[in-house]
RNA sequence: GCCGAUUUAGCUCAGCUGGUAGAGCACCUCAUUCGUAAUGAGGGGGUCGGGGGUUCGAAUCCCUCAAUCGGCACCA
């Protein structure tokens, strides 16, 4: 006999092979009806499955969050058996469970278009109406592979060839449709439910590898319930306001035009955001202990050539030839320019470590489908830094530029951070005990991250070639993510260049180089703040702070003083002064995500006062015009420089 | 780069099976000087993404290039 716990402590006993369903059974029939799955020991199974050991059992019903997964799962082979029926000669190939919904790849000589889709749903309802049971079989490698060879499933049989041979292969029916699958299942079609949606079509590889055939791909998702389902598309909406390319039009931030794929208009408000974020980092790389410099924009191949770039990436490069046929680049990193200042001069260790910042605009000819807006560009300033030190001070520096992301992360407002370490790929440089110390130094500073509670994790063989490193991850207000700073150990670079310091034994020694960057690309982090904001930025951030709103003509003198004695106080502000109704321009600057709205007529131009209206708020505050500025002057200071 | 979709006025979009371009907002002019999310009237504005082709005739059909969007792949 085998011992089944329940999940309030109380034990019984049962034949072995029992199964899930005759466990629920016997305590209640509605029990067993409503029941979709099982947690033995905590792992999900089906509920059809025979219990073979001692176990704690927990019964999942179809709303319980487990179960999620399984509605996807489940809904992923109605959704493949529906395009069958529906587009003979279509084959199938896999249909997993992703963020948010699953996919199912297909594999069509004609693509599926999002006018298909009301056809596909249909079918789809049917056959979870139909409510039949799924059922697993195990089945040996050569069965499988005779049933999907003589179905015409080539990617099938490929997958089946994947799977180690001692491996079984479990087979799931739905009535007469199958599908090779790992399950686990819900008890049958009918426990989906309607509360399903396709979303869109996509191209997608076979396996992930361009190399390889072009599938079509049909996204979707599904909840347990309708509302949950509407809640997740008004989620959707809300992104898509978000927008950082919509809202840049409509704040007149910045634009693109077809000559220039890739590259960004600032327009004078998009500017200001880029240069405010530029004096913040400025001052906190100052006070950290960094220098700045700037190197240049074109230096010739050869240089490149030894950094190994040229090798490497040389497709992805902008190259211009000069009439005397010179070959220059225009630089697609920083590095290579700042190991130039580093060897300009003969260092000692007592230089190290030496920290050489730089607002690096780089270009790179990135492949056209992985533009997007500004977060994806051909040319973008990073906020570059190399740290030149011993192999001693890894640790040390590295757990710095910790310290230093998490507070400027924090001062932009985000504060859940991820925190990932990649491990050595296995195309790289450098022996592997240099590879040893450099991830021990990295690991050590992630093990300390992680005691200050901030969420970790490693990927296995995801490193540079030259170097282990460290990304940090932020997620923005509606919790999507997004990876932004990394710090990166080289010791390939400097070595490559002939780059050296005198030790204290006197000896030429090879620095270490961290590369690292904190915002990344200040296009792609202002694109995150805009959406992260959704345009509504806090005071210090925003590009127009302030603007007066005249009532009547009367007012204009005093908005003139106004804007002067606001303009003496830092203040971003302007005047409409047009022949407008109060309610339009208030609509007008609402609109432009203006912050605050300084109402003026003729009352506040008498004496000296201000009607104050902030974004998002319909409250009015009158105070007088210094109270108001003082008060503004002081919000609008940037988070690094208030004195609490 | 690959798969698919899209590209019409500054913006959002309409324009049926080919017959010679339209709306709202914005803009300009005039009137209105008004108290917190659209004052009224009038007016101007488009090589229909570029190029080529079919046709008596192309925004509409075909080819091609480009950009954009959604994915995939890529991201030093």
């Amino acid at each position: 006999m085998i011992y089944v716990t329940f999940p309030d402590g109380a034990q019984r006993q049962f034949a072995p092979g029992t199964t899930g369903l005759d466990v629920a059974k016997s305590i209640s029939p509605s029990l067993a009806k409503r029941t979709v799955a099982m947690a033995l020991d905590g792992v999900l199974t089906d509920l059809a499955d025979p219990i073979t050991r001692d176990a704690k059992i927990d019964f999942v019903n179809r709303e319980d969050p487990r179960a999620l997964e399984l509605i996807r799962h489940d809904c992923a082979h109605v959704l493949a058996e529906a395009v069958q029926a529906l587009y003979p000669g279509t084959q199938v190939t896999i249909g997993p469970v992703i963020d948010n919904g699953f996919y199912y790849d297909f594999f069509r000589a004609e693509p599926f278009t999002p006018e298909d889709f009301a056809a596909i749903e249909k079918k789809m309802r049917e056959i979870i109406a139909k409510d039949q049971a799924f059922v697993r079989e195990v089945w040996t490698r050569d069965q499988a592979i005779a049933h999907f060879e003589k179905a015409g499933e080539a990617f099938k049989v490929e997958l089946v060839q994947t799977i180690p041979a001692d491996q079984d292969l479990k087979i799931y029916k739905q009535g007469d449709w199958l599908d090779l699958c790992r399950g686990p299942h819900m008890t049958s079609t009918g426990k989906i439910g309607s509360a399903f949606k396709l979303m869109k079509v996509a191209g997608a590889y076979w396996r992930g590898d361009s190399t390889k055939p072009m599938l079509s791909r049909i996204y979707a998702t599904a909840f347990a319930k309708q509302d949950e389902l509407d809640a997740y598309l008004k989620q959707l909406e809300e992104a898509e306001r978000r927008d950082h390319r919509r809202l840049a039009r409509e704040m007149d931030l910045f634009h693109f035009q077809e000559e220039g794929p890739g590259t960004v208009f600032w327009h004078a408000k998009g500017w200001t955001l880029f240069q405010t974020l530029i004096s913040y980092m400025r001052r906190r790389q100052q006070q950290a202990g960094y220098i700045e410099v700037n190197t240049p924009q074109v230096l010739d191949r050869a240089l490149w050539e030894t950094s190994g770039h040229w090798q490497t990436y040389r497709e992805n490069m902008f190259i211009t030839q000069t009439e005397d046929e010179r070959v220059f680049a225009l630089k697609p990193m920083n590095c290579p320019g700042h190991v130039q200042i580093f060897k300009n001069g003969l260092k000692s260790y007592r230089d190290l470590p030496l920290k050489i910042a730089e607002f690096g605009t780089v270009h790179r000819y990135e492949p056209s489908g992985a533009l997007h807006g500004i977060m994806r560009v051909r040319a973008f300033t990073q906020d570059d830094a190399h740290i030149f030190c011993t192999e001693e001070q890894i640790m040390d520096e590295a757990m710095k530029i910790n310290d230093l992301i998490m507070s400027i992360y924090e001062d932009f407002g985000f504060t859940d951070i991820v925190l990932k370490l990649s491990t050595r790929p296995e195309k790289r440089v450098g022996s592997d005990d240099v590879w040893d110390k450099a991830e021990a130094a990295l690991m050590r500073v992630l093990e300390k991250v992680a005691e200050g509670g901030v969420r970790t994790g490693v990927n296995p063989g995801e490193g540079a070639f030259y170097g282990p490193k460290l990304e940090y991850t932020l997620r923005d207000a509606i919790g999507r993510e997004w990876q932004c700073g990394t710090t990166q150990v080289d010791f390939n670079l400097p070595t490559r260049f002939g780059a050296f310091y005198i030790a204290p034994d006197s000896e030429k020694t090879v620095p270490v180089m961290i590369h690292r960057a904190m915002f990344g690309s200040l296009e792609r982090f202002t694109g995150i703040l805009i959406e992260h904001h959704a345009g509504h930025f806090p005071l210090w951030l925003s590009p127009q702070q302030i603007t007066i709103c005249t009532i009547t003509q009367e007012a204009d003198e005093y908005a003139m003083e106004i804007i002067a004695e606001a303009r003496k106080r830092g203040l971003r502000i302007e005047a409409d002064l047009r022949n407008e109704k109060i309610n339009y321009k208030v609509r007008e600057h609402s609109l432009a995500k203006i912050p605050v709205l300084l109402c003026i007529g003729r009352k506040e131009a008498a004496d000296k006062s201000v009607s104050i209206r902030r974004l998002g708020s319909q409250a009015q505050t009158s105070m007088s015009l210094d109270e108001a500025l003082t008060a503004l002057a002081a919000e609008a200071v940037a988070p690094d420089l208030k004195l609490n």
